[in-house]
DNA sequence: ACACCATAGTTAGAGCTCTAATGATCGTCA
DNA sequence: TGACGATCATTAGAGCTCTAACTATGGTGT
């Protein structure tokens, strides 16, 4: 099967892109692309658990968790065990994350903007619609596999 | 800027459920994505440089060699000095790894089979073009940026 | 009450990925 | 011949990512 017909490839490499673009304009902020958006995440559910901004960033819980504690060694976050559920840890961000993530949004949703201004609204939806549909049987194919 | 609205997550979660899909099935032929990557462009182009393998598949230079070191360790490949251009080093599979790749193929061809088989010819082609307008927007703007 | 299960968090280990910097070789051009 | 630039390869270092295995807590079932 010839790789220009494999729809993974150029699924692949188009996140790629994005991501490089991303990372590109994120370095200037001091942040990288996953330590971003765990703060997005963050700004909008002030203290929520690591596995859940786990699920919410679609990582696994240990890689969060490495995204975190740099985050924390930067003093961008900080994390305090929960009143009674002793079991989870409530995330929040410093006032130093709140400055660094306010500066860098802009560069990242330039980056959106600009993508998304390379589409009509039909084209967009479209879009969106046949990558749900690669996300929906790739993740049921991924089940079944085992 | 709400994160449903950014086309970027949702190329970044399609990409991420092909890479698991593809991570799930090739695990059991003991491949990585990226070792089955290399694998199949060096099936196509016996004696190929590391650095146009690294553009055939879209990663940096280093990146392709850390590949490369572990492939090498396995044994399924081997990379000798070219004759007269003695700056490259010539990368060939072995048998192994003709043995290894000829398993693995298939898994991988299933998945993107099944992926193809989700959508009719002209979404195909639509879905193709519109990622295709993404990687150029996002490379010429990842110059621009610099 | 006790076993069970789901969830949260963590650690260990392997592997991928990048940027930045360095060294080696070849071709070209003054 | 000698300098320059392009290409190839590599190393160092930081960071992300996964699977696997483990601990701890809280709720649910009998």
């Amino acid at each position: 099967m010839p790789v220009s017909e494999r729809l993974g490839s150029h699924l692949k490499r188009a996140a790629q892109a994005l991501s490089a673009a991303k990372q590109a304009t994120l370095k200037q902020a001091g942040l990288t692309v996953p330590q971003y958006a765990a703060l997005l995440y963050l700004s909008d559910n002030p203290g929520m658990s690591a596995a859940a901004l786990a699920r919410a960033c679609a990582v696994t819980p240990p890689t969060m968790n490495t995204v975190l504690k740099n985050l924390q060694e930067q003093g961008l976050i900080e994390r305090t065990p929960h009143e009674w559920h002793r079991n989870i840890l409530e995330t929040r961000l410093t006032e130093k994350g709140e400055r660094v993530l306010a500066d860098a949004d802009p560069r990242a949703v330039r980056v959106e903007r600009g993508l998304a201004a390379e589409f009509s609204q039909e084209e967009r939806e479209t879009l969106v619609a046949l990558l749900g549909r690669c996300i929906g049987f790739l993740e049921s194919a991924r089940q079944a596999e085992h």
